[in-house]
DNA sequence: TTGTAAGCGTTATCAA
DNA sequence: TTGATAACGCTTACAA
């Protein structure tokens, strides 16, 4: 391992030196600093981040929690973190909770999740990272605050809910739910079902706000019966799609709250011998990668999912003082495919 | 920050010692024991582990570089390196090269794709991992061995091919797709069509190794016409897979190379109202988490993706000198759900 | 512009 | 069983 030390002596300059042409301080000749970094290459020098954190005390490491890196948009989150890191020249390390292998249902097995929690950010502390990002799952709920704050660390929420006043970055449900029923209510659909998630629960009630807010921009009446709470598993979705469409009026065409209820619909469909989209429109929320190869190709909301992870990460790296106070909503898309049928099109805004 | 020589000033022993008690040396007293940690645990002490690698020169860290951790299978591999790392308490971490976001086709842009990989080969490297695992995209050739192997670290290769003799952990392609077919066959299919993925690739040989051995060990005739290579896409799936079935003597099941062609074939069959797996039996390669929600739900091989993690990262970290003679194959297991027509049962070895 | 030296928080060697 | 003390490779005053 070649250090500042071979570097200087071999230059015939003093150590010193050799670390002010590596910190571009500006007070080295030209000529000694080409000297300098002549050997630095010739030798292959790469400096030693250790030492440098250690005298610094700031490692340029990230790091990221995320409750489960095989969760379906973990993956993309931890992307857009990576794009800014790279441009900024921060490592990350990553902490992966694997809450979805061990604790089936975290909301009945807090413990063990503090357990897993408490060990990772010994871990995480112990190697001085500069700030945090949390990644939740599916948005489900946390109370881990106590134990993270404790670290006195600058900590980024994303992708998960807590009752405390904390840091984050997120989708914008509730602007997603309402374009998506917009859409459908601008081919022509009046008649509106929408499967959500567990009654009562952030997330849920977001969405229902944005569903109710459009159809109230056009006039068009809420109604109870139009409205299931389902598990956001497949079988919740065939079950509920079900019942809307026993009712005296069924709905035309349902919004769901996740894609994959959506693909329970499509089971639903298939089994009782109804099309997409001539008998029934749907459309999704999340667009998972496989709603492309869905037959017909699921129409759904797209997330912001990249973005959210570089937003976090830039917003926690970037203004640190002020990351207390950071919240930020950014806004999904539409991914249109086929999966609704245009009734009768009206003018779009 | 609280520092060993806190605790030993508080406790009223030497540093020395404290450090003694902080890696179980032994030789120390009981009590003293005892007493520093306590005050360790009053004192809310964590180590400091860039002073610690300084001066041990070795990280207790494990760099992984991800081609794309957005592709469909890097997630559980890294899945498995972590469930290791934490078996161990190692360290992660992560590069993610961003490969499929940044150059399209890299087969064509070589070059760029060095210049990434330069970079992030740099940062490992200074900060001093103590083993590297570098996890490819579905299997496409990597020539990046030059600039990696200057590194002098140990490096396992996952998922991914190399013509230089390299240790890896992969899946075991050819068993896989023996196992595919000798299911088809036992399900009384004679006449099976295979959708391959690009010609003369390594991975597409393996797989037709194995598919012509369970031809071979059940005295089926090999046919030419019954294979076909395709992309990989979906598209690819249905232009195949119409060809295919426009033979004189059209195949009766269809194994695909992957679960994306597999929806292709799902496509063409739906337009050409062919139901499966009455008119058509399919099977896929890959096993996706969307394949189970596919109507019918879509047979397919799955793979160990997690317990490749897992292999990597011990075979990395406990045998450090013998890795690299370092070969695993793992074997795939069938996913059986419901794209697979029983023509004839015949008995199950 | 360049050199010297102290110190970051550990571990490890040697004495006591 | 314990205590001093010298590194580890770097940054940063401060002095020259």
């Amino acid at each position: 391992m070649v250090t500042l030390h071979d570097i200087a002596r071999k230059t015939g300059v003093s150590i010193g030196t050799v670390s002010n042409v590596l910190n571009n301080t500006g007070r080295v000749g030209a000529d000694t600093r080409k000297r300098v970094l002549d050997t630095m290459a010739a030798l292959n020098y790469v400096p030693n981040k250790m030492a440098k954190s250690l005298k610094t005390s700031q490692s340029n490491t990230l790091g990221v929690i995320a409750e489960d890196i095989t969760s379906f948009d973990t993956p993309r989150i931890v992307d857009g973190i990576n794009e800014y890191c790279e441009d900024h020249s921060y490592s990350i390390t990553l902490y992966n909770l694997r809450i979805d292998n061990k604790v089936h249902d975290h909301f009945y097995l807090l413990e063990q999740y503090n357990d897993i929690l408490t060990r990772n950010i010994l871990a995480l502390s112990s190697s001085r990272v500069d700030g945090l990002i949390y990644i939740g799952v599916y948005k489900r709920n946390t109370e881990l605050l106590p134990l993270i704050q404790d670290l006195k660390l600058p900590v980024m929420y994303v992708y998960c809910y807590n009752s405390k006043e904390v840091p984050y970055v997120d989708y914008n449900d509730c602007q997603g739910a309402r374009m998506a029923t917009q859409y459908l209510i601008e081919n022509g659909h009046k008649r509106i079902g929408v499967l959500c998630g567990p009654v009562d629960t952030t997330i849920t009630n977001n969405q229902l706000a944005g569903y109710r807010a459009a159809l109230e921009e056009n006039g068009l009446p809420f109604r109870d019966e139009y409205i299931r709470y389902g598990n956001l598993e497949a079988v919740s979705g065939a079950y509920h799609a079900k019942r809307l469409l026993s009712l005296p009026e069924p709905p035309t065409a349902i919004f769901t709250m996740n894609d994959i209820m959506a693909y329970g619909v499509y089971q639903y469909a298939a089994s009782a011998g109804l099309r997409i989209p001539e008998d029934l429109s749907v459309i999704g929320f999340g667009n998972l990668p496989y709603s492309s190869y869905a037959i017909p190709p699921l129409t759904s909301v797209a997330l912001p999912l990249h973005e959210i992870g570089y937003t976090a990460a830039s917003a926690l790296l970037e203004n640190r003082e002020e990351v207390k106070k950071g919240r930020y909503l950014l806004d999904c898309c539409l991914q249109e495919r086929a999966s609704v049928k245009c009734l009768s099109p009206i003018h779009r805004k």
